[in-house]
This record gives C-alpha cells, structure tokens and sequence, in this order.
DNA sequence: CACAATAAAGACCGAACGGTCGGTTTTTCG
DNA sequence: CGAAAAACCGACCGTTCGGTCTTTATTGTG
C-alpha cells in the first residue's frame, strides 16, 4: 500500500465506519477480528491492507465514532442566545443519545475510559482529550457568560463542568443498564433546573 | 468435590478475593486464565477444582466486590439523624471511593454495567440489580425524609435517585480517568448542596 | 488495451485462549 | 495411623486469537 486509489480509501472509510459500532458495543478487547470480519464485508487480508493492526483500527474507529457526538453536541450551539441557553442545549443534546445515540453502544469517551484507564494508556489518553475538549467547551461558555454579565461571578467553570458531564455520563449509563431513558429525562431535569439558578440577580 | 473441607472453602475464599480486583480492573474478558492464575497463586486445576468456568468465578467475584461497595454504603449510614444528613453521609461515602476503593478497579457496578450491558445479560442483570438496591435505599431515605416532615413533600425519590447515583458514578469515571480525586470533589459539592435544599421550610 | 499498481482473499502461523483430566499430594476422620 | 476424600498440579485438548503472506482480482493510467 504505497500510494492508495479512489476505491481503496472508500473502503478504508467504511471499514472504520462499520467497525465503529463494533468496538464502542462490545469493547476493544472485546471486539475480535471475526467481529470485524464481519461487520465489514471484508476477510481479514482485505482490513489488513488498510490498517497495520487491530489497534490501529480501534483508534481510528474511536475518533470516528467521537466525531459523531462531537458534532452532535456542536450542532446544538447554533443559534444559541446566552450562556444559559448554550448549556441547556448541550445538556438536551447529550440526552437525545440516551433514545437515538450518535453511535450505537453508548458514550465513547465513557465506554473507553472505563474499559482502558486500567489497562491501555493509549486509548485512556484518547478518552482524556475527548472529555477535555468537552470541559473546555463548559468553559467557554462560562467565560462568556460572565463577562457578558449574564452569569454571577462566583460561578466556577470546573465545578460545573465536573458536575454538568459527569451527570450526563452517569445518567447515559444508567438509561442504558436498565434500558429506561427516563433516567436520563430526570437528570436533564435537574441539570436544566440547576443551570438557569446561575444566573445573575435581574437578568 | 463432592464434600467440602475447611481448606478447601478456605482457598476457594481466597480465589474469589484474589479475582475480584482482577476482574474489577480488566473487565471480565479482558481478565484471562492466566491472569487469575497469576494472581491466586493456584494453577488452573487449582481453580477449575472450586469453580465450573471462568463465569462463575466471575460472578462470585462481582459479588464480593459489591459486597465490599455496599458495607460502606451501610456503615455510612450509622448514627445518621435525618434524611438529609443520611444522603449527604452516602454521597461521602461513595466519593471516598475515588482517593480509597473499596475494591481495586473503580465500581463493579459501573465497570460491570459498561462491559456488559450490550454482550453479557448475565452480568448486566448483577448491575441492575446492585443500582436498584442502592435506589430503594434512597428510596427509603426519602420516604423517611417526608414523613418526619424534614423533606418537602414534593421531592421525587425516582429523580433524586437518578440524579444522586448518576452524577457520582459519572463523577468516579472522571475522577478515573483523569486520575484526580478534584473532579469527585466538585461533584460531591454540588450534590451535597443540592441534597440541602430539599428540606422543607423551616427545619 | 496493456500493463502496472492497488485491493482483496484466504490459507496459514505461533501464541494464547478457556477448559479437561489423570496423577500426586495433602487433608480429614474413624 | 491408615485409608478415603478432597485439593492441587500441570500436561494436554481443541479452538480462537491477532497477524502474515502469497496469490488472485480489480482498478487506474499511459
């Protein structure tokens, strides 16, 4: 594979694609190259002319799958009036993945931190610069917010967002262990409920 | 073995000690024979003579787990006044977790419910089963709580236990993942102040 | 259209998997 | 203490694992 032809990078897209789901269902360990064979179409020959190793395609399948929910979440902030407003859609946007998820298995960025964190740094690092990108968006909106003098001053942007992701992360699981989106609804209550408490005195 | 002796229940203790973290850690298919061979001590023999298959031995691993997980939820509970001080006393207990497990690996709950809630029913069924004990007892504090006229009478036990449960095993991930305590902490500040404001006018 | 380059197939590899079993050691108990 | 029972070992089993490589099919290009 030195140079590679309009065919061969459609199927490397795809084999990616199709994998994606495998991987964030059944784990990186627990995805086994039949699974892939499988998923894909493809015999093993024909995934390994695209990708050096099971690993390699895992890692590629994950920043796939978290592109989904990334621009899932992104979309929600169009149109979005202030602080509160921007994180009201966040949060309403990550609880639609509870009924139509943006990659079937759950949260990417959770199912690999739990899977990983003990075991394989690579894929923990992947999962750690996920979430931080999550918790820089908390962030800027909280920046913005303040200085907009929409939010009070005391509020702290790590605070909320700890507590803003780790809820929904929480919740996700939750919805998915008993198979109830309402223990999604319910949390986005009480984030939503809590988020507009933020605001400043009179606005 | 058809009759049991006092070293052979006593080795049999001793397996499902030694897996448990093994398993807590790994995850059930990451966790191999030979690992648990490595951790026991025993040899394969050794631990096929105690236990039918690596599942059950898995099982009876999560239970141990769980068994350590719930005795410090209960001992948390002791000499407890009122319902809020009975929540905010679990939701310290749960957050000590993240500086000193009661089992290596995170939550077997959690850890369980991500592994297997697509791939092993089995399994998943131990995790629905451990989250709802732990809801029927905030259910319980609840319904204590408005009785005795501490909590408001409109405090919703299903939503308090969804947003309580969700938001520290979201916040043990990040704790995890991040390998920083911090984040549990602002989680557990958010909930302990929010526990606080459910209870009625004037108590 | 020819021919070079890429894609895909699938037989094959050694290692590791979960699990079995016959033999040996250790424990138990009359 | 001696015999029966239980515990334990470790060689061995068939299967599957991730991965390699040669061969064949397909595709892009002068």
């Amino acid at each position: 594979m030195v140079r590679t032809s309009v065919k061969g990078a459609r199927t490397r897209r795809r084999i990616v694609e199709l994998a994606a789901p495998v991987f964030n269902r059944q784990g990186y360990v627990g995805a086994s190259l039949r699974d892939l064979v499988e998923a894909t179409g493809l015999e093993k020959g024909g995934i390994y002319n695209h990708f050096g190793s099971k690993e390699q395609l895992a890692l590629e399948a994950y920043d796939f799958a978290m592109s989904r929910v990334t621009s899932a979440l992104a979309r929600s902030q169009e149109g979005a009036t202030g602080a509160v407003d921007r994180l009201t859609r966040m949060i309403r946007a990550f609880a639609v993945s509870a009924r139509r998820p943006s990659i079937e298995g759950g949260c990417p960025i959770m199912n690999t931190a739990i899977e990983a964190d003990d075991t394989h740094p690579e894929l923990r690092d992947r999962a750690r610069e996920s979430m931080t990108l999550w918790h820089r968006l908390v962030g800027r909106i909280v920046k913005d917010g303040k200085s907009s003098g929409e939010l009070r001053a005391d509020v702290d942007p790590y605070a909320l967002a700890s507590t803003v992701t780790g809820a929904l992360e929480g919740a996700l699981m939750l919805a998915r262990l008993y198979d109830d989106p309402a223990h999604m609804d319910r949390v986005v209550d009480h984030l939503v409920a809590y988020v507009a408490t933020l605001r400043s005195e009179g606005t």
